[in-house]
DNA sequence: ATTGATTTCCGAACATTGTTCGACTTATAG
DNA sequence: CTATAAGTCGAACAATGTTCGGAAATCAAT
């Protein structure tokens, strides 16, 4: 009963389990020492196999950081969309800060994992125009695009919301380039000085107001602490 | 006539030389290969010495990393002085978009310069409380934040800018988060896909009116630019 | 000017890294 | 069953950061 699942070969499953290992090992390891820290020798070790025979999986280490970049934003899309999903019967301006605080969250809890994402470590490594990594940023905005737009009484998300998107460009970027500074100052220590989880409260609803947004419920903040306690299933 | 400039010891003098001279060339390959370029026995080759004889100057490679940062922090921040003297007559509208702009324009030109400072490249580096990298930031926005207290009409900024600092901080973090945010994904590449010149204008223009400060002039963004071209005095 | 103590410099070595090559074994397809 | 492809490995290469011991230069005294 070998080919039972056929149209899977042994060979293919096995190398899909591989490749899994070594990305979570990559990531094990990113988690511990930074970017610096994922060692090709070092993956071989934890796999038990040859240097040598990873080759045969990937062409050289930054192929296997671009397959690592990939993963790591589907990670963070996976946590913006479950926050979403949780919130989904919230008040609109509570729905509005979903995806934000998750975005934060996310990026403090993995600080490495999001400097990789959004910095450039390599040296001349720049995500191609048509590339899989742009297809990554909207998988990771499309839930927040949509509240924004829901908002701000855009056409039907039915249908074409890169439509809509495409023409409020301007405005979404703003509000993205609004928290994402916010959380990668955070994220790199140079906010420690203040308490920034009330100061990111006060700015986003800052935003919200200038962008004339309606406004969160005032136990927002806490409200999504606690869901996250509450949420300690996938990682 | 040895000693003419006594209090300097000949060694003394030549030390300072040898570590100018090593930064320069780190920042050197810096720009050519991103972070991960610069490597000791490179330094070494390049001022024509042994690699061991580098540890009389610094301890490890992390130290003369801090070195770099603490420089490139300096040289963010004559950027920005340097155009803030240089608008200094401008209306005030436009001595508000002075700051973000050179604090832009040099990100743009010193890409992985801006990563090193702004980003954690090192496993466990992050900068002590009281460490020399803050009051480095304090240097880089002085100047802007001496112009928003000018125009929200702080108290006289003439003895303690610290204190009024302290209690608008809110609005500054704020402030600085948002170009600070924009131009972080423009520098990394995420924002390729729209005109991020003509965008940052607009948001930039969006923010301080949202806060209730003068606008600029129209022309501003095209006289800035005009004058960089003249500037073509210090690197 | 001579001495004695630092500072500077270097060659050699060690452990580790990414990557390549050729030979060997194993699985798949016809 | 067999030929082709995929996987695995050991050995080797060049390059890296860092340490160590000793030689040379410079400094601060007498």
């Amino acid at each position: 009963m070998t080919t039972a699942t056929s149209g899977e070969t042994r060979r293919g499953r096995q190398r899909r389990q591989l490749v899994d290992d070594l990305c979570v090992e990559a990531r094990r390891q990113l988690a511990v020492g930074g970017t610096g820290s994922i060692t090709w020798r070092g993956l071989a070790r934890a796999v038990g196999m040859s240097p040598a025979s990873l080759y045969t999986y990937f062409a050289n280490i930054d192929e296997l950081l671009t397959e690592l970049i990939l993963r790591t934003y589907a990670d963070l899309a996976s946590a913006v969309q479950q926050a979403a999903m949780a919130f989904a019967d919230a008040p609109l301006g509570d729905r509005l800060l979903v995806g934000p605080y998750a975005y934060r969250r996310w990026a403090l809890t993995h600080r490495p994992d999001f400097n990789l994402i959004f910095t450039d470590q390599l040296p001349g490594y720049a995500a191609e125009p048509g590339g899989p990594t742009v297809s990554a940023q909207t998988l990771v905005f499309a839930p927040m695009a949509a509240v924004v737009g829901e908002a701000m009484g855009w056409p039907p998300p039915g249908d074409d919301l890169a439509a809509a998107v495409a023409e409020h460009q301007q405005t979404l970027v703003g509000l993205w380039a609004g928290f994402h500074g916010f959380v990668t100052l955070e994220v790199n220590h140079h906010l420690d000085w203040l308490d920034s989880r009330a100061a990111f409260e006060r700015s986003m609803r800052q935003m919200m107001e200038f962008s004339s947004l309606p406004a969160a419920t005032p136990t927002f903040a806490d409200a999504f602490d606690h869901w996250l306690l509450s949420a300690a299933t996938v990682t």
